[in-house]
DNA sequence: CCTGAAATTTTGTGATATCTTTTTTTCATC
DNA sequence: GATGAAAAAAAGATATCACAAAATTTCAGG
């Protein structure tokens, strides 16, 4: 990991003393085949909200950005750019960057639209799935339970998200998928501050659940245990969360 | 209209022969106070996106819209990555834009996303439906009649989604806008393509529909208003035109 | 030790320059 | 006239520069 230049991604001061940072990690991204600097950038930088390394509150600069990953800063105001448009990060009036806040209201919204879209996309995959690909997916899984014995929890994330993702993917058609991130991403940087193993560990659970769904290719079967993934991985432990926070 | 310097924005060959356009107006957007020029940019190209003024598969340039505009490439790249995150324009690999086809399976699962995320909206935004908003969208509903009348086929859009959004934004916790302006963005340069008088007369009849169902906060009717007006507004000349197309 | 105004530094914004890749045009050859 | 390789033009990508706005620090006065 290089965390050797990332000091100046932070502003000195921030309105709740609880948000400070001395240093983060921006999770490092093996940078693709003929991907621009800006695509490099924007991958990274998703990334890193979406795994939760950045705290909601958070400041950020473009400058800083730019120093910490290496880059002027014309490709990180184009990548932040993206973000913003995403809500994974907001711009505010005065020109000042920050990761988003989670408010109660807004957490369950999220919730409730995780549930409605990824309900809807595994519906709309489901006369596209395979063996091969119950497999695959079965296979994910397994690895995941190791993750969990590894207490890896960046790659528990990465591996969950995949799962659901490679599951919304088999429909060809697909144009949900890209919101389904976005709420992802919007509550990636909440989410980090929330999840413990036995979150993670009910997760799973309920993704072997979805296999069995998966398996029998009983579509009403399937939503509800992704409804129950969904609620189980974050609701209970986000509701605590936001309660007490206040 | 600023007509005059809107040559360069097209690129001269195009895949197919039907997308090449002479020449073509961005429509203006008044510059609101405070804002960067970056986002006078966004809020151009994304309106010139939304009300369809860029027919799908149209191929676009930095330089040239910059041109268009009367800008520096700067702020046109960051206004125009942010419209592709929404997928309102299309990065292709070789580093070309251009404004993105229609096939018949997104056309459908755009359709169905604005039934999903429209009906969900307008059910959250039920409990704070007051009788003055409601004021305020018959009136806006008598405008478009007006425009109807007028054939004013931009203002319509217009004001169609200034309809929809007044009522979905009633909700103060709200991450649903965003994913359904997405869609309309998405579905914009493909509409105006389909609309036609008829087509936009039946819409503003379900409109009056949705309002007898928000007068007596019954959530059920106003639900199944709203899936009509989405429906017969799109579906069955979208379907028409994309059966006829290929 | 606190307060607040001035000076300094930092930062966002937009234009421009440079480099590389892609596209378009030119033109010789078949 | 068609074909294709070479030359020319155009366009994307990124770094840098200049400027204005904002934030931070400094420091005098209480």
């Amino acid at each position: 990991m290089s965390q050797a230049s990332s000091r100046a991604i932070l502003r000195r001061d921030l309105p709740h003393p609880k948000a400070q940072m001395t240093d983060f990690p921006l999770p490092e991204i093996p940078p693709a085949e003929g991907m621009t600097t800006q695509e490099h950038a924007y991958a990274r930088l998703r990334n890193a909200v979406m795994v939760g390394a950045l705290k909601p509150g958070t400041a950020l600069t473009f400058r800083g950005l730019a120093q910490a990953l290496g880059l002027s800063p014309t490709p990180i105001r184009e990548a932040v750019r993206r973000l913003s448009t995403e809500k994974a990060i907001e711009v505010l009036g005065n020109r000042r960057l920050r990761v988003p806040q989670m408010t109660p209201g807004r957490f369950e919204e999220l919730v409730e639209l995780r549930v409605l879209l990824e309900t809807h996309a595994a519906g709309r995959a489901l006369p596209y799935l395979s063996e091969v690909v119950i497999d695959r997916l079965t296979a994910l899984d397994n690895r995941m339970d190791a993750a969990i014995a590894a207490h890896d929890l960046d790659a528990l994330t990465r591996m969950n998200q995949e799962f659901h993702k490679t599951l919304y993917a088999l429909n060809p058609d697909q144009a949900t998928i890209p919101l389904i991130e976005s709420i992802w991403l919007q509550l990636g940087p909440f989410q980090r501050q929330v999840i413990e193993d036995i979150a993670a560990i009910t997760m799973v659970d309920h993704h072997k659940e979805m296999l069995a769904a998966m398996r029998a290719r009983d579509a009403a079967a399937l939503r509800v245990a992704l409804e129950r993934d969904i609620h189980d991985g974050s609701i209970r432990a986000g509701r605590a969360m936001l309660a007490t926070a206040r």
